[in-house]
DNA sequence: GATGAATGAGCCTTCATTCAT
DNA sequence: GATGAATGAAGGCTCATTCAT
């Protein structure tokens, strides 16, 4: 039978193409949704617009996703992942709880800069990070937890060791957080043409400032003006 | 003749009892709409859902806000508008710009801390103030952009008179008012048990760390602790 | 108790006071309906706004009126039974049928001509007098059919005189009310600013050329043309 | 490579498929609208009422038509150009002013009993055409502007011919399409069981001697009776 | 009796999701 | 597997009608 020859037949594919295909229409969906919550929020956002968007049919992607929570979830859960193993990544040569923390707050920007889809749809969701019960999906929770938890934990030994004010260590992740976030509003705003350089220099000041005693702060931000010389 | 008492006159005292009863409603209404918008933000709010919780039929809520995006515009509108009178009438006795500052984020985080559906509704909108564009109604970019001046000049003030580093004000401004969100945040997610006066010291001690000079800083937490004891 | 003399208390009132307010507001009612259907329609017409023109109440209006269709079926029965008893009194001093067709469709055209409401409700419904399914009320049914069994039987007995060309009596009835409303229609578009005489007169003589053998319709509209002199 | 066998690539034939598929769609929900609209009128039909009636879901009406005044405003633009391009198409060989108004009234007889329902929905709207602004789309004003202008311009030429007598052409073309209307309602009311071509003859005998000096009135008469004959 | 505030059924419309082709 | 047409549940809003005051 002619059938089996049809256009839109892949019975004959082996796994591995079928797999390779399956990963292709995946990123080319993530993407698409990002920019699409990104612009229109996940209220807004239209399955059928993400779909177009990709360039694929709903049923592609329904056959991929499992629908529109899904792949929100799916999307905070990637990229929160990425996120998060590329501060990790980055840290690992940082020396002290404080150079830990500068570059990490570099890693972190210098990730949500190059994703400004992503960016946007963090921004969207405003605080939503910081009461747990208004995250739309619970992927979205576990990746903060896990996040949160390497920034509370490096807030909590900066305390003891006395480069960081004594404050909740929570409150200090939340804070920072938020700051960039400000921050990084800012810069989608005005075009996304700033050098992010200076965005991460602007933070990693302001925490330094917001944090440490004066003296730290002090012998710190001298540094950092030295290495953006 | 007695034409005044005509049956179908309603000029006597009914007109006041009308509107007081209106009044009620309104305020039920507001009241109502402000906890569903807290719980289940702009889109996920039903307007059936916020009659009901009115205690008041569709109908009668229709008859007194012309509809959805209306009702969420009231809200911002007053509450905003609220806000920024006691704000006002707080700061009107301040002396200097740093006192200014530190009475205004005491108005603004007690102004909330007593509308905690309103806080909500105000977290959930996350850094939209931020981002003018995304905001929902234009009532609410009014009031933030009053409320954003007022911020804005006095942090210019405070860096003319060296109270302040040199910061752009409107990033000082947006990082101060999400500062204060995050505070709110966990006092909101630790059950809104906290004594909101920890709270505002909290705050006012955050921003004068994050943005003073080290001298002035340390002056000024001085004060704010020796005012708590 | 003071309550008895309160403004709308009329317990004490005599019945004979009662229902001369009751046909007051009946009328008032009618007025008001009248209007409003003519100029929104029956679908369009808001009751609120019919007991508004009126200048009573909702409550009021529907102790009166069981409801929207009672209403315009009001209408539509008491128009049309005011205005079959006035053709019935002006065609009295009629002599002959031609005549008596001539003075009928004067008195049916001054009539409207000096009711516009009515007028414009009677052209919004269209040929529905022509269709009886589609009537809205029964009332209008019954009126139609008075009213047409009195033109039908005229014409009948014309064109057993020879006055009138053999056609069905029940076209000739509804195509004399259809031009009626064409010429109205136009007195109406125009702004009701003709000489209604002159509406009359056009109307006669069309009935006449369409309906009578040459030589009949050559003599009478002499007649007329002379009495327009 | 075959590249236009890619399973993303639809340019085959399936197009031509769906846009049968689609038009097919169309025509049964236009002609349910149109048995629904000429049953309930504009404002009693319902939605979900004429997508069972077509055999479809709400979704998919939605899906090719933008509501309910698009729907209505469709069926009067579509029929009414149908209506008008065939009455143009049979004029055309029409001999001399008088003619061509008898071929003109057969042409738009026949068409409107051949369509029922669009028939039904005509006689609901009336008089509507003759006070244009009471019309409900902009469509339909258009059809009868152009429909209007075609059969004036042909009672003018006419008048000057002397063929017609001296009436004004407006109020020609109203009592013309009016009585039409009158006979077809009758019709339709009758069951729709009469022979269209009585119902042909009938009106063109009534408009000859309603418009006609009598001797040009009685030649015609005798033509269209020799030709039934 | 008079009022008009209150009711809530019902309608148009949207869009996430399914499934026949 | 891919498609996108088809589905229908659900929500915002209106307005005829009722009934407590």
């Amino acid at each position: 039978m002619k059938a089996a020859a049809a256009p839109t037949d892949t019975s004959n594919a082996k796994p591995r193409i079928r797999e390779a295909r399956r990963n292709l229409y995946r990123q080319a969906i993530l993407d698409a949704a990002e920019k699409v919550f990104a612009e229109e929020g996940f209220e807004g956002a239209k399955m059928q617009h993400i779909a177009a968007e990709a360039g694929i049919s709903l049923g592609t992607l329904y056959g991929i996703f499992d629908g529109k929570t899904a792949l929100y979830s799916e999307i905070q859960s990637t990229r929160g992942g990425e996120m998060l193993e590329q501060i990790a990544r980055e840290v690992e040569r940082a020396d002290g709880v404080l150079e830990f923390t500068l570059v990490g707050i570099a890693a972190y920007v210098r990730f949500l800069v190059t994703r400004p889809n992503y960016l946007r749809m963090h921004l969207r969701d405003g605080h939503a990070w910081a009461i747990f019960d208004t995250l739309k999906v619970p992927a979205q929770e576990e990746q903060w937890q896990r996040g949160f938890e390497m920034l509370q934990s490096t807030f909590a030994r900066g305390v003891d060791e006395g480069v960081f004010v004594p404050l909740a260590p929570t409150l200090m992740a939340r804070i920072t957080l938020a700051t960039h976030q400000i921050w990084m509003a800012e810069w989608v705003e005005s075009g996304m043409s700033g050098d992010p350089e200076d965005l991460v220099r602007g933070i990693q000041a302001h925490t330094l400032r917001a944090f440490c005693p004066p003296e730290v702060a002090a012998r710190w931000l001298a540094k950092i003006a030295g290495a953006a010389r």
